[in-house]
DNA sequence: AAATATATGTTGCAAATGCAACATTTTGAG
DNA sequence: CTCAAAATGTTGCATTTGCAACATATATTT
């Protein structure tokens, strides 16, 4: 696992990434296909950074009712201090969609001054807040998609998204039932307005594979 | 204006914390209702902290639909590094909904290392990382909001999230219509839903006072 | 390869919702 | 106070959507 492929460490030498691990309480753990790793609520204290894989954090209400609420991966951080989760009795947990590496932190530690005086701590703590910052860009873009009213609009939206990284033609990064999830629409419903807007001459799709047609 | 009331210079004393306005290269800017505080996109490197007053940042897109995308209040913060504004061609703007006072920082400041060594720079990181976590608190709990399927279960989960705070009576922290632009329904619909509910039994409400009946 | 689980695609129907159009009330500015 | 602007409340109607109940296809496991 090379941590240095996230900004997280960026500027910091591998013998004080040893050191600030311990200064930071870090711990790392790997995570099988399908296993929980963060159940809310869970530790308040402890802030996740997803090394490698991907997770989506999965929000299950009293009437077996399945939303995506966030999905993860390299370099996104979640926890208990970062989401509004389980303000009401719904289960929320992080499940690893793929094997996954996670540094555990503790928040405290990262807003507290280092009593060992590190002289690499308040890097980590900026780089952090790059991640942070990162975070809360996602967070906007899913809050744009979702407060489009209809589900042709919302789905337009992340399609836009995805070409400006895509391309016109690009892979849906998961698959339609979590797409579904993740624009909180009903999903034989989006089904049917994802038919509609290939006859509209929208899109074409066929499975993952969308090829959006107007700007 | 007292800057001291909110936590960004927590721990640090009044006289570095003229140091660092100037480090930072803090600006000071007072805003009357109504007026444009920020318009994406804009300076991007900007960070705005609000210090007093009241603000919401609105999305208009092409054919005029508003909707109000994120309210400040004091301690908020924005920018374009901390919002996904502008991906298609909508109007952002940061609107003042009281009078305010903003300051704004660059974030490239916060990240980079302080050339001038001050002692609390880290400090001030390390509070700004608190203000960023309260943000992401502040979308993800719209998200939970928006991601439920019906007008009743998204005003139930705000109403539910009011009155942990505020007890089970409590007056709306904006006017109707805006709460509508809130949970992203049209207005008429979500009146008529707040109508339904109260004969549902599960409200009370009279103007922009309302009483959860249940939990 | 067979068996099982998961994902995808389709349809009818009732309910929810957006939208337009309007009346009434409240707010705010001068 | 007066007037204009904004907010609130209501209704009819067409459309969208959720929901249930399927059939089929694909993926995963044994």
């Amino acid at each position: 696992m090379d941590i240095f492929k996230i900004n997280l460490f960026d500027g910091i030498s591998g013998e004080d990434v040893e050191r600030m691990i311990v200064c930071f309480g870090a711990v790392f753990r790997s995570f099988k296909t399908g296993a929980t790793i963060y159940d809310y609520p869970g530790s308040g204290d402890d802030v996740g950074v997803m090394l490698e894989g991907k997770a989506s954090m999965i929000r299950t209400d009293e009437d077996g009712e399945v939303a995506v609420m966030e999905l993860y991966s390299e370099g996104d951080i979640f926890g208990e201090v970062l989401a509004f989760a389980n303000e009401t009795g719904d289960s929320v947990k992080v499940i690893a969609e793929s094997d996954c590496n996670v540094m555990f932190i503790k928040y405290s530690q990262i807003t507290k001054r280092c009593e060992r005086a590190c002289e690499h701590h308040s890097r980590l703590v900026g780089n952090m807040f790059g991640l942070i910052a990162r975070k809360t860009l996602l967070l906007s873009r899913r809050i744009e998609i979702l407060s489009k009213k209809t589900t042709r609009e919302k789905l337009m939206y992340y399609f836009q998204t995805l070409s400006k990284d895509y391309g016109a033609e690009f892979e849906l990064p998961m698959s339609v039932t979590r797409l579904a999830e993740y624009v909180c629409a009903d999903r034989s419903a989006m089904t049917r307005e994802l038919s509609r807007m290939q006859s509209d001459g929208l899109i074409e799709i066929n499975k993952r594979r969308v090829k959006l047609k107007k700007a």
